[in-house]
DNA sequence: AACTCTCGTTTTTTT
DNA sequence: AACGAGAGTT
């Protein structure tokens, strides 16, 4: 193994195998290499066994990544040494001993829209309303309950106040629900690993033996529960090595603590530290623009991170007219640097998926190919879901909750009512829907329905059977034939279906890719619904053909040449709901620190004087965060109206004919719609309220807001672009 | 039971 | 603007 390219600190880091370590790891300076490196070391020179090693990361990506990468580097098979996520860490543990918590191995994992539905239940068992209780921020609570390892009994005896007690009720239903459907949701994956861990000593004390050298990749993201985990398997040896930055903690939302990495010199005296600051990645402009940002966090450690790169060029700042705008600026830049760049070596960077359509319609009218992270989920399509309820029904028929979903689709006549009876028949029974079909005939339910249901109950039972000796491809093929689900879209003619029978189509290379790695098992499925369950739509496509696109948090741990970021304006980024909280808006610094230093070479700045997101036009300062850094980094021309406080004067990259086109085009569609002027004392008549006087008018342009009390109707607050309104004389 | 339409909500980030 | 839940209709 070759350790002469690395520096002293690096050098130092790899050699350090014994004892706690901390390595203090700044953007570029080559912590993943020091990782491989360490593990290369650990195996090859100190010759332990891999089976001895773990390594846990936050991505499937980055484990991947990681292990071929220490598979290159040393001279025998590392097959044994653990590389994983969290995730994927804990159901490999789960899966042999869950059952000492009661659960069944075959557990099914849920994702959010799965857990949606199962709050959804719940509230209207209890008669709630779902718009009083948002089931998203139920979820968020009971989540936070998990990550903070409270059980459910634990968090209604000490509910505090209507809310807590309400909602720490809900957490007990869903356990319970969870339970039954032998069903694990993200966070029990963590928690439900600790717990076995409690409650079987010898468990825990098998991973501690086997884990003699343990290491964690992004240390700063760790959430409690993940926190406590680690603490657990390192315990018995202390060979703990653990890495990350503070300054790129961007996930306390969900539940990330910093203070896991800022604590470990307390967890463990003993420890070493050791700070990586030579940064091998991007050129000293855009390391010093990253550091004048990043600089006005006040609750950090100072850091001095050192380019090792020339000073490159300047830092392009563009201001558009519009979002729109805004996209073919990228473009036009794309286009200029694509004869010394690949499309691959680009990205564009955005603060929200919602933000992606204006650059993606760009590329789309330029044709130049591009490729989005996230988003839009493949997986969370609706054909995808029904297709992965049926494999994880006829992986474990207690998952009613995918069962609910696929009972009736595609249409089989199995109505809400019968539903709703064999739920019924399924809670008393203490059992499942799949069982409680069986006893169909005694519920009152239709005979002609319990046909429906016993066919059902017998292509499952059959694809069962067949699931034992199928490749995964072959299976979803038959799942989809057997279950009259490819006949349901392919007699559909409409392009919605097409294109549903096309993303299962594209469903398939991933079930090829899976069959291509796992020879046949019994337990085939199994592997495949887990492995599936912790893929991210991140995962998978590699290729290097196109333009990246991307929120700033999905380019945690990746590098570009050319970096664009797009929408630095107020409101944007930093978002409006922390522009006024201190700790949320250096959270939110962090993140635009993660995102320049993601650039090598180039960095494209850019933000829009208006914007249509979500439905109206906003008007926006520009983010103080562009302002922050000094303007000799930046390239300008021209000269623009100053942005927030003050402004640094940041200007637009041309000011050219290519500004002003689609300024006049925004322009025109804007007033096309607004049609009419309205004024308080107006009279309208309104399509399906009749006549009415306005009372109010908030807003310009396409946030003119309307109030109008109406004869029969009464008030109502409406948006003059949208509602179908017409002026009386 | 299936379909259509309307209404209201949503928009931070995700393993 | 887009989407989903729920109500109302066939």
């Amino acid at each position: 193994m070759d350790l002469s390219t690395m520096n002293k600190e690096q050098l130092e880091a790899i050699k350090a195998t014994e004892g706690p370590l901390l390595i203090m790891a700044g953007a570029g300076s080559g912590k993943t290499r020091v990782l491989t490196h360490r593990v290369a070391y650990l195996l090859d020179e100190k010759q332990v066994p891999s089976y001895n090693i773990l390594a846990i990361t936050f991505t499937n990506k980055a484990a991947k990544e990681m292990r071929e990468r220490v598979d290159k580097l040393i001279s025998e098979d590392a097959a044994k040494m653990w590389i994983s996520t969290f995730h994927a860490m804990c159901v490999r543990i789960l899966r042999r001993d869950i059952s000492y918590l009661g659960y069944d191995t075959s557990f099914s994992i849920l994702d959010p829209l799965d857990q949606q539905s199962v709050v959804r239940d719940i509230l209207k068992t209890r008669n709630l309303d779902t718009k009083q209780h948002n089931p998203r921020s139920i979820l968020a609570v009971i989540s936070n309950y998990k990550n903070q390892l409270i059980k459910p009994e634990q968090a209604v005896a000490e509910a505090a106040g209507f809310q807590d007690e309400l909602y720490s009720e809900i957490y007990k239903d869903y356990q319970e629900i969870l339970y039954r459907n032998s069903s694990l949701d993200f966070d029990d994956l963590i928690m439900l690993t600790i717990e076995l861990f409690n409650r079987k000593p010898d468990v825990l004390n098998y991973y501690q033996t086997r884990f003699q050298y343990v290491h964690v990749d992004e240390y700063q993201d760790t959430n409690h529960a993940q926190y406590q985990l680690v603490q657990m398997l390192a315990a018995k040896y202390r060979n703990i090595c653990v890495v990350g930055d503070s300054d790129q903690s961007i996930y306390k939302f969900r539940g990330a603590d910093i203070q896991n990495i800022l604590n470990f010199e307390e967890d463990y005296p003993e420890a070493r530290v050791i700070k990586l600051e030579e940064n091998y990645r991007s050129t000293k402009t855009i390391l010093d623009a990253a550091n004048a940002v990043i600089d006005n966090n006040t609750e950090r450690k100072p850091k001095n991170l050192r380019s090792n790169k020339g000073d490159g060029v300047k830092i392009d700042v563009n201001v558009s007219f519009s979002e729109r705008e805004e996209g073919q600026r990228v473009v036009q830049k794309v286009q200029e640097l694509s004869d010394k760049y690949s499309y691959g070596d680009m990205a564009v960077l955005y603060r929200a998926n919602a933000q992606s359509r204006a650059v993606e319609d760009a590329f789309v009218k330029s044709s130049i190919p591009y490729k989005m992270v996230g988003g839009t989920k493949f997986y969370s399509r609706m054909e995808i879901k029904d297709l992965m309820s049926y494999l994880k029904v006829i992986q474990n028929p207690f998952d009613d909750i995918s069962f609910q979903r696929i009972i009736n689709v595609p249409k089989r006549g199995i109505g809400a009512k019968t539903i709703d009876k064999l739920r019924a028949h399924a809670e008393q029974l203490n059992s499942s829907i799949y069982d409680a079909i069986r006893d169909a005939d005694f519920l009152g339910i239709p005979a002609k329905t319990v046909g429906k249901l016993m066919s059902l109950l017998q292509v499952l039972d059959n694809l069962k059977e067949k699931s034992k000796y199928l490749t995964m491809t072959e299976l979803v093929d038959e799942v989809l034939a057997d279950t009259g689900y490819h006949d349901m879209l392919s007699s559909d003619k409409t392009l919605e279906a097409r294109s549903r029978l096309e993303n299962l189509e594209e469903f398939k290379t991933v079930t090829r890719e899976f069959d291509n790695d796992n020879p046949i098992a019994d337990d085939n499925l199994f592997n495949f619904l887990s492995d599936m369950a912790l893929v991210s739509d991140q995962d998978g496509m590699d290729d290097n053909s196109g333009v990246t696109m991307m929120t700033m948090h999905a380019s945690k741990g990746l590098e570009f040449p050319v970096i664009f970021v797009v929408g630095l304006e107020e409101g944007i980024f930093p978002s409006r709901r922390v522009q006024f909280d201190d700790q949320e808006l250096e959270e939110e610094r962090r993140l635009m620190y993660v995102a320049l230093t993601r650039a090598m070479d180039h960095l494209i700045l850019s933000r829009a004087e208006s914007r249509m997101l979500y439905g109206k036009t906003e008007t926006n300062m520009q983010s103080r965060f562009l302002s922050e850094i000094p303007e000799e980094l930046l390239e300008s021309a021209g000269t623009m109206a100053a942005g927030f406080s003050g402004g640094s004067g940041v200007t637009t990259g041309t000011g050219s004919s290519f500004a002003r086109g689609p300024k006049k085009r925004s322009r025109i569609i804007n007033t096309n719609k607004t049609g009419t002027a309205f004024n308080v004392g107006d009279k309208v008549s309104h399509k399906a309220f009749g006549e009415g006087i306005i009372s109010q008018v908030k807003g310009e342009g396409d946030n003119t807001e309307l109030d109008i009390v109406f004869k029969t109707a009464g008030p109502k607050r409406l948006l003059a672009n949208y509602a179908p309104l017409e002026k009386k004389d």
